[in-house]
RNA sequence: GGGACUGUAGUUCAAUUGGUUAGAGCACCGCCCUGUCACGGCGGAAGUUGCGGGUUCGAAUCCCGUCAGUCCCGCCA
């Protein structure tokens, strides 16, 4: 609680000026430009908004030790010079100089070492860890960036989450006082990309999206027909009350709403308005197209009622989902269906296990190549589930986590699924098979991004803002002008030369 | 790699849309004020309008480039 001013009168005997200031930059009440900030971090930190993050943050990290220190968990430390790997982000990497021509890795995360801790027999291990990616920045990621990180032997999936909703709840408890409701809800991902076009849905507000594939099965309306010939499907986002709040101007080519699902991939977005008495409305060629029949099935799967506007995403799923799951963000904002001060937790469970990447035409971890397959779908890896969960806080991946492989053919299986051949999987790997041939036990684990969890419990819209010191989007740290040169000597020492130009580096 | 926005006294913002001397609040400096607490009064200093080109009789304003910050796409197992 803050003092007021004129509360206490303190009269003095002597003065002692035990450092002179300069006058600052700018004044702690005073809103300044980010630039400003992050080079004068220390008079920002002052801030009281900021002290109040940086307690936060500390109040948090405390609340999570208590509760994992009373279960059991132990915190162990792992290395931070380590092995570059081959999936996944850029690695940051370091010239040894002991080893001329070799290089360490920064950590992305510490997913092997806390797995051969399952191996040593550490039941409970837990890290408040720094990770390190090299790839560029946004609002919510940071070049390196802290996770606590958790790993569990002869736990179970339900065990584990159970373990975790307490373990989250409790935190909160502690900062915000309240309690969460528990269980938190579950939604399988193919349950969650179809109702909402996304893996992390926000489930504070409707606005479900609607598979109306089956409505247009016989359209003559072209885009949808060659859509569903080609594989694709139409969903259909319903806007209550709709038709009076947006225009036709900001759906049709040049609106924004239109401007915004192009940006993520769609072709366009038709709509349809649906009147009082249940007459539709819409433009253009679909107009001409609409059978009673369509209309009938549309109403049926979307639940329109007089006064909705329905949009329409049509083409790929993935496409559609993502072009949809945005634009139902965005509306949910402006049309004010976010309630304020709400908090949603939820799982999302059964992730798959692989998706495909055309470009480099392979299977890929879709959450990492240690994460265990659902036994029932061992039979072929490739479209198997993962028993994989994220925890989602209003939108937000919070957590995310999985039963891991614990056996060695199991995880051959794996490499073999993502194009890892057998040498690179014992070169980079081998260790890790190996360490499956001792009696590893069955184990699993999460990591939370912690920033963003701080973050969202300060109301913050960046991590930058509980972070003490942050880099900027171009990932510089304007307080000490990192990173810089070094000088030759230090290069020789460690055989490196500069080969290559930045123009070089397409 | 790409898109968008922003950049004007220390700072937060203006500048009638291209018009002659670039203004204001706070901060700063000086003087005044013996109970203030967002004090008050009077006065003052403070600007290569991010930087470099261009268009124009004339540019903070328009164009090109560049730098920096922010948001986003790609990227982020």
């Amino acid at each position: 609680e803050k003092m007021p001013t004129g509360r206490v009168e303190v009269l003095a005997k002597d003065l002692v000026v035990l450092n002179a200031s300069e006058t600052p930059p700018f004044h702690h009440d005073e809103t300044v430009n980010e630039e400003l900030r992050l080079k004068y971090r220390y008079l920002d930190l002052r801030r009281d908004s900021m002290q109040a993050n940086l307690k936060l943050r500390h109040e948090v990290t405390r609340a999570m030790r208590r509760f994992l220190d009373d279960n059991g968990f132990m915190d162990i430390e792992t290395p931070m010079l380590t092995k570059a790997t081959p999936e996944g982000a850029r690695d940051f990497i370091l010239p040894s100089r002991v080893n001329p021509g070799a290089w360490f890795a920064l950590p992305q995360s510490p997913q092997l070492f806390k797995q051969i801790l399952m191996v040593s027999g550490v039941d409970r291990y837990y890290q408040i860890a720094r990770c390190f990616r090299d790839e560029d920045l946004r609002a919510d990621r940071q070049p390196e960036f802290t996770q606590l990180d958790m790993e569990m032997s002869f736990l179970s999936q339900e065990e584990i989450l159970d373990l975790n909703e307490r373990l989250i709840c409790h935190v909160y408890k502690t900062v915000k006082g309240e309690d969460l409701p528990r269980p938190f809800p579950r939604l399988t991902y193919a349950e969650s990309m179809d109702r909402f076009g996304c893996d992390r849905p926000d489930t504070r507000f409707g606005l479900e999206l609607a598979d109306v594939s089956a409505a247009f099965e016989n359209t003559g309306f072209k885009i949808f027909a060659s859509t569903l010939k080609k594989g694709g499907i139409i969903k259909a986002l319903p806007i209550p009350n709709g038709n009076d709040a947006i225009s036709n101007t900001r759906i049709k080519p040049g609106g924004d709403l239109f401007t915004l699902v192009t940006q993520y991939g769609a072709g366009g977005l038709a709509f349809v308005r649906v009147r009082d008495g249940g007459e539709i409305d819409t433009i253009g060629a679909l107009k001409d197209s609409l059978t009673p029949e369509n209309i009938q099935l549309l109403m049926e799967r979307t639940g329109a009622e007089p006064g909705t506007l329905l949009l329409f995403g049509a083409g790929e799923t993935a496409i559609v989902n993502e072009s949809l799951n945005r634009l139902r963000l965005h509306l949910g904002k402006e049309l004010g269906l976010i309630p304020e001060g709400k908090t949603n937790l939820l799982w999302v469970t059964d992730f798959p296990m692989f998706e495909w990447n055309a470009d480099e035409k392979r299977y890929e971890a879709l959450h990492h190549p240690f994460t265990a397959p659902n036994p029932e779908d061992i039979d072929d890896l490739t479209t198997a589930r993962a028993q994989a969960y994220d925890m989602v806080w209003n939108g937000t991946e919070i957590g995310g986590g999985s039963l891991r492989i614990y056996q060695r053919d199991v995880q051959e299986k794996v490499f073999e699924c993502i194009g890892l051949s057998e040498e690179e999987a014992r070169e980079k790997f081998g260790f890790l098979l190996d360490a499956f041939e001792f009696g590893t036990p069955p184990h699993g684990g999460i990591a939370y991004g912690l920033d963003r969890l701080v973050m969202l419990l300060a109301g913050e819209d960046s991590i930058r803002d509980v972070i003490a010191f942050p880099k900027t989007q171009q990932a510089r740290c304007l307080l000490t002008d990192a990173p810089s040169g070094v000088s030759d000597q230090q290069l020789k020492e460690l055989c490196v030369a500069s080969t290559y130009e930045p123009e070089d580096v397409e």
